[in-house]
DNA sequence: CACCAAATTTAGTCTAACCTAAATATTGAT
DNA sequence: ATCAATATTTAGGTTAGACTAAATTTGGTG
């Protein structure tokens, strides 16, 4: 299909990808950040990526940069690679949640379309990684997702986590051992202005348990309306 | 454990054991050739493999390589994954045995020790590949192997197939249609000295094939002497 | 035993992707 | 509006791994 890409060149757009879901474009430092290089790379890289035939992504100076309709598709290719890997580590091969995102990190750039599809298959279609995140179609449209944060709950509110970031293993498994996972339905008990602190009952636990601020930014939930009470 | 080393290193010494098993040296002409670069691009890479601490080779100008103790234990590693590899792309994703040698190339030097024994569980520490290929242990001994070639055998002679060499997929093909896969049974009927040409009757098959030198060439097989006819 | 063809090495380039240090642009606070 | 802090770019350099073209070594043959 499209001549061969770098690993790097693809690890640019996925995080490209990402940081342009949240905001409307991802600057140079937030890129540097996110692939742990120097700014002063990212700048090379990127002036090389808008200067491509057709580009992958569109620069102003000083300002960042946004994926172009191909450099977006060819970052939901990556992704989706990513995110069926996690689910086939999780599944067929016994991984823990923990671990998967590290060795699909590497996998995703190496699987050919064979791979993908037979995954696919033995995966059933599946539409969500252990995480929660949504994986994009086979003709890369990605599901819409939960984008309300954790943190902005308030007590009294109930809902459902619907999926938590996955770059941290050591957040992973403690929120894990906390039943903190997709789909556990919870109920905000307090919230303290001054740390940001959320004490949390999620259902089905003993025990409530109480989240920073670090950790409640990496959550992403659907509210529950409470039953109306005249 | 050791530093990480990059893919094409991994693969010149993958190559370099594979050819100082039948000779007892390799040149820089056929590792070039194996590996699709120049031969001014080999004689680079070994005199930089040559100096690393320790050595990963011994390399005398002019006269090729051997592998060093700490080089073979590197390529007995990358040929295990390999060899893991494609048992399990056949057996687990249910790949035919011409694709899976190209896409255990890649995958070879990105699984981390975890997804090795995670598949090594998987297929119940297996110890040959799809082709009939020995799959080096845990510990790296390699298990001892068929070094008789197809291509000395000659009339009345029996035995069965052991392995097959896997990097052409079309050879592989044909060999699959005409039931000459690893542990049939066969007999030779007939050899044309003039182009090499050898008749074998494949067990349980209705009718022989005539195989050249080019692909006998390709075939290591295990003698079954002749039941003795006073 | 000298000479030639084949094999191999040397020398000089190239690209991809990273780096540091220095220069410059942007922005928000006074 | 000014200026300092921050973000970004430029300039110059490194490493890995490849290439081509030009030397050089080797080994077999006349
Ligand atoms: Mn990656
Ligand atoms: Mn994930
Ligand atoms: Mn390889
Ligand atoms: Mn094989």
């Amino acid at each position: 299909m499209r001549d061969e890409l770098t690993h790097a060149v693809e690890d640019y757009l996925k995080i490209i990808y990402d940081l342009t879901q949240s905001q409307g474009r991802a600057s140079t430092t937030q890129i540097a950040t996110a692939l742990e290089v120097t700014p002063a790379s990212v700048t090379g890289m990127i002036k090389k990526l808008a200067a491509t035939c057709p580009p992958l992504l569109e620069y102003q100076r000083h300002r960042g940069v946004v994926l172009t309709p191909e450099g977006e598709k060819i970052a939901l290719e990556i992704i989706r690679h990513h995110r069926l890997l996690e689910l086939f580590l999780y599944e067929t091969l016994g991984y823990s949640w923990d671990e998967v995102d590290a060795e699909a990190d590497r996998l995703e750039h190496v699987i050919s379309e064979e791979f993908e599809s037979r995954i696919t298959a033995v995966l059933g279609d599946p539409t969500h990684d252990p995480h929660g995140d949504p994986i994009p179609s086979p003709d890369l449209e990605m599901p819409s997702h939960a984008t309300l944060c954790l943190r902005e709950l308030r007590p009294k509110q109930s809902g459902t986590i619907q999926r938590v970031r996955d770059g941290d293993a050591e957040l992973l498994r403690f929120l894990h051992a906390h039943g903190v996972v997709p789909q556990a339905g919870f109920t905000v008990l307090a919230y303290e202005p001054f740390d940001g602190n959320l004490t949390l009952q999620i259902e089905g636990r003993p025990a409530p348990v109480v989240l920073g601020p670090r950790v409640t930014r990496q959550i992403f939930v659907e509210r529950i309306e409470e039953e109306q009470i005249p």
